[in-house]
DNA sequence: TCGCCTACGGTAGACATGCTATGTGTCTAC
DNA sequence: GTAGACACATAGCATGTCTACCGTAGGCGA
């Protein structure tokens, strides 16, 4: 996985639902169709990363099967980061395609 | 700039025709409309790892306006390096658009 | 001839972030 | 009673980009 977009998954992912770590995970790799299989080394740190920055709060709940789990949602400073970060990722994309297109 | 990004966007412009660093720097900043502006401490660092694999080889050249310069090339093992990347990079912007777009 | 700009080369160290490895505990199904 | 899914988390390494710095040579204007 490329640096620097886990953080734009994850918000995006919370952005349709609250979540909790593992079901981002899940949520992740399913609908990428296996592309990222994202590593829990990765996502607690990226996760912790977006709380300090208060762009995602969590708090502690039940998940359906009675465990204890630690729900996160999107403030709104990071609906607004989600934003800022998709844009910019699309004028990323958008430049990496142009130039792996450029004729030869 | 995305990390892991800047090789391919090497790669694919020398194989486009061999080129020195600075050409490199100019040919990536133009043809993505300045949305890559590479600096020579990204640039030339890169450029040593391509070389260490044997992606890429480089001699001594005049340029045009008389200046020496290093002109890079890539190598039978870089061409295929590049389509290597290259599909590795359309999975993951295809896999980037699906979760953006998720519908939410 | 002096200074500045552009064309060219390069390194060192900081910093961000993903990965590997490791650890804890519960619930369910076999 | 044990394998595997569900759920949390941390420590340390590896990778690669950025900031900042340094150096040469040619051309041009004052």
């Amino acid at each position: 996985m490329l640096q620097g977009t886990l953080e734009v998954l994850i918000l995006r992912c919370l952005k349709l639902q609250a979540n909790h770590a593992y079901g981002i995970s899940l949520f992740l790799q399913q609908q990428s169709d296996s592309e990222f299989v994202v590593d829990n080394g990765s996502l607690y740190p990226a996760i912790q990363r977006l709380l300090q920055r208060k762009w995602i709060q969590g708090q502690w709940k039940t998940s359906p099967n009675g465990r204890r789990a630690r729900y996160y949602s999107l403030t709104a400073a990071g609906r607004k980061e989600l934003l800022r970060a998709t844009s910019k990722w699309q004028r990323f994309a958008t430049a990496m395609a142009k130039i792996l297109a450029s004729e030869g």
